[in-house]
DNA sequence: TTGTAGGCGTTATCAG
DNA sequence: CTGATAACGCCTACAA
């Protein structure tokens, strides 16, 4: 079946008695018109329901109006919630925003920043900052403004809205050491191709050694997020020959993960063993015990990137915008029990 | 600054020192162009960089090889899940997604939806079917494509890609009367605007109709989708002069909700009260006690629709297609105690 | 204030 | 197999 016919400038201006020139400028620069000549061009344009054509329109005022996000994925709360309320920026700002994943994938992310960037796109949002240097060349050569969210670099020329998340993990590996524990694990998020994943598990690290214990007694386990795969690498722990008193947990849905499997083995959080996540999600707050957690303001960040991506695309200069994170105390994480 | 200069078709033919008609060829339909001339073609097409530019394809192609999604909110799992299916299945397909969301307001679903088009989308995805005529009108008169998901109807000319929501509350609303409750209150989401809202509602209250309850049985309140509006819902409904020893919930965030209230306030569920929900995301196996809630296939329903709309896309015909649930029994719903 | 005309980058038609 | 050339729909100098 044919394309439907769609009414064209042309079209309007007939109907009207007028060129298209008066046409284009009624819809782009109103004031320019005659108030008489105006309405007469205004009433036809609505009688005929006439929309400027996007591509048209995007072919000669080169640019289409469009930011583009590529993520790992939705279906994890922190990105959802982010993504929700930059979407709601960008339409707040009147324009659109193109979506695409990468399952955490390097090679997928860049293949959809290609595609998102052939689509015409004016403006880029990015998780982290682990990517081969030649997407970063590509999107230079291309002048497309970028940031990089969910993460945060001081030095750095490019430009970043997020935390410091090794700072964070630091912190929060910090706090598990002054609750006493000396035996500790980490099941830390895949780190290949995730600097978040990667910053986190650093932090933790060089808390553990700056707080003067053995590397022995930190063991690590990477795990992908979901609560299955969490279950198994806690139950790997859990089962080791000295299990540590504790879990660091690289984020949330790893830690309620971790305690879901915890009940199945009958072993208790946190009398037993602790437990820290990661982000502060709702689901830290519903499973028992609440998990103890680095608070992340997600929806700000995703609101904050997409301004700071707006003053890119007007000002031509961008500057990286820092959060704070904090700890949530809930009662997954306490002292350990002395030996039995 | 100036918009980088990006090469066109004719720099590429001026280089390979043939037209941009060939040029054009060696990229849509190599087969048709000699093999060295297209060898010379694509050696200065990668060595330039060359995209085809996205506003020219998409004027002369009468198509932008984009899709649209309206979604209340990514910030809520069932539509996170599905929407992320949904993008996966348009990506493989070699389209883009581009993302709106209407915060469950017809106003700006409707706004979304005008502005979705202006920006040439070629097939739209939709939530349920409360709109305006007027807007079904437009999109008819505009032939866009367009599917109708996460509600199903059997007799209608539109195209749904969902389940029935009214069955599935039925049943489960008898499920309950079958445990012996006969003092039932339903938390319900808002309904205005909301089709699955209100197939629900109206489904639980058809379901108890048909049990023979007298109405008075039967209290209904409208909550917003968040776990404190549920709260506040739980605590009027619990404080009443004769509680139900049942509360239906809309969805399982509703469900939750009402369950963390009832621990604050010291109700057990379910030995004081049972709680249902609906949707069987995480959530609800997360909360103790487990939610009772109505399984949906959030995941295969976003893929679905995409593979109906592209098919709508190429054959210029849609069918409907509906999926299954089924309730999953936890622990939230049990048989009422005798009067204490 | 309004109209004319050229150009934006591709694709498709039709000769050669 | 390849090359002119004409759309596609809109915007914007530049002229009137």
């Amino acid at each position: 079946m044919d394309k439907l016919q769609l009414p064209t400038l042309e079209d309007v201006a007939r109907q009207a008695q007028v060129s298209t020139a008066t046409v284009s400028r009624c819809l782009s620069r109103p004031e320019t018109v005659k108030d008489t000549t105006r309405e007469r061009v205004m009433q036809i344009v609505s009688e005929l329901g006439y929309t400027p054509n996007f591509g048209a329109q995007a072919m000669v005022a080169r640019r289409t109006n469009t930011i583009g996000a590529v993520i790992p994925t939705m279906d994890n709360a922190i990105f959802a919630k982010g993504l929700q309320a930059f979407q709601e920026e960008i339409s707040k700002q009147g324009a659109n925003l193109l979506v695409a994943s990468s399952s955490y994938r390097k090679d997928l992310e860049e293949k959809q920043i290609r595609s998102l960037i052939a689509r015409g796109v004016d403006g880029l949002l990015l998780i982290g900052d682990d990517r081969d240097e030649e997407i970063y060349a590509y999107l230079e050569k291309r002048q497309i403004p970028f940031v990089l969210a969910w993460n945060y670099r001081e030095a750095s020329s490019r430009t970043y809205v997020g935390f410091n998340n090794f700072q964070a993990s630091y912190d929060m590996a910090k706090l598990v050491v002054e609750y006493g524990h000396t035996h500790i694990a980490m099941i830390a998020g895949i780190t290949e191709g995730n600097d978040r994943a990667l910053d986190r598990l650093a932090g933790a690290g060089e808390a553990l050694i700056d707080s003067g214990l053995p590397r022995d007694n930190f063991t690590v386990t990477e795990s992908k997020y979901d609560f299955d795969a969490a279950g198994n690498a806690f139950e790997k722990i859990s089962g080791l020959g000295r299990p540590p008193t504790a879990i660091i947990c690289g984020n949330d849905v790893l830690a309620v993960g971790a305690i879901l499997r915890a009940k199945t083995l009958g072993i208790r959080v946190p009398q037993d063993i602790s437990i820290t996540g990661f982000d502060d999600i709702e689901i830290s707050t519903i499973v028992e015990p609440g998990v103890t957690t680095v608070h992340v303001p997600h929806r700000r960040m995703g609101t904050s990137a997409a301004s700071v991506l707006f003053k890119a695309l007007q000002e031509q200069k961008t500057r990286s915008r820092k959060f704070e994170t904090h700890i949530v105390k809930r009662q997954s994480l306490c002292a350990p029990s002395g030996p039995p």
